[in-house]
DNA sequence: CTGTTTTCTTAATCTACATTAAGCATCCGG
DNA sequence: CCGGATGCTTAATGTAGATTAAGAAAACAG
């Protein structure tokens, strides 16, 4: 059942088998039914995720109702609102569901504990911030400097898998565009 | 000279006097002219900077040679090119000073050791990089959901001293407008 | 000072993408 | 297996912001 988050913690550190399962001790499986909201705006993040099986979406709404997906979370992946998580202020952020979906969930105070217990986590999710850091500066620069069939482009080359599983909706709020440019663009792109 | 890293370090963790030391004989001063580049695309990325005077900008440039401006960098804060200082590829990536400045500089190899030798060095750079996903992710949302006006006060009011500060044309990229367009919006402001 | 470079402004024109409003195709739950 | 969501497409129209091209103003170096 965690095999898959003790891969991933092995491919930045490394943990002795007493630390695994002392790490594993502070992680519950939680189960999503598609659609089922993780954490809404305003709710105050008490942990992050790990998916395991199916797929998140994390995203902010405007004041016009339109959502803005900052990140997919397939398996291998985590998902938060790390404002949130760290200020304990109210979350701006939406996560929920596109199908059903396992997560391994941390809280906040757990992972403060093992983090004095087991130090050589601070590197693992140091090292986890620090590529989160440069993933949203490149997509940035995407925003800010490519047109968006270029953004779409990116995005294909990019997460292949997610292309074929996602409703072009969500592609279209991911790389910024309205669903009914998207399906225009892609029209055009093969006629 | 020193002082200002010290005491921005000790707002996140707390360091012994020696510990303070010994991580100070890692860092060098350097003082760059204006226009002076740190670091331009291609270069490998051997170390990171911390500014304790003066004003340097970070920047990517599209194939039309236009610069977009991803972080502004005045004393207190931090640059690099963090993708190519972690995996050792060309740097995408440019930085240069917008003013005369003096920064600390630590290099990779350095830092790696640091690591090993002062572990609770990994907690403060993981909170750094978890404060810079945070500030990543609220930007991106603005370019997603707001228009322009609104990132230019969001901009104003984040960072009120740089506003006095910096020509207005970099303030224009950094919000994602030309130029020509800023200084539109700010005359039908007043008006 | 004085000429040159850099920055800011103005205005006309253009375009990528949004909005609105249909209609059609799917899918899924009961 | 049927009815309502949900998702995709098409097309007409609208608009935020880009582009181009000036010239004025400020900063800056020699």
């Amino acid at each position: 059942m965690h095999e898959l988050l003790l891969k991933h913690i092995a491919m930045h550190i490394s943990l002795s088998p007493d630390e695994e399962q002392y790490f594993l001790k502070a992680v519950t499986l939680r189960k999503l039914r598609k659609k089922q909201f993780l954490l809404q705006e305003g709710d105050i993040s008490k942990g992050t995720a790990f998916v395991i099986k199916g797929l998140l979406k994390v995203y902010s709404m405007d004041r016009n109702g339109v959502e803005h997906i900052i990140q997919f979370a397939p398996p291998g992946w985590w998902a938060g609102d790390m404002k949130s998580y760290k200020t304990r202020q109210p979350a701006t952020l939406f996560i929920d569901a596109i199908e059903d979906t396992e997560i391994l969930w941390i809280r906040r105070e757990d992972l403060d504990q093992l983090y004095t217990q087991i130090p050589v986590l601070e590197r693992f999710f140091r090292i986890l911030a620090e590529n989160s850091v440069i993933n949203y500066q490149e997509r940035l620069i995407g925003t800010l400097s490519l047109p968006a069939a270029e953004r779409y482009y990116a995005f294909c080359s990019k997460y292949p898998s997610l292309i074929e599983q996602l409703p072009q909706k969500y592609v279209a709020s991911y790389i910024g565009v309205t669903p009914e440019f998207l399906s225009k663009m892609l029209k055009n792109k093969t006629a």
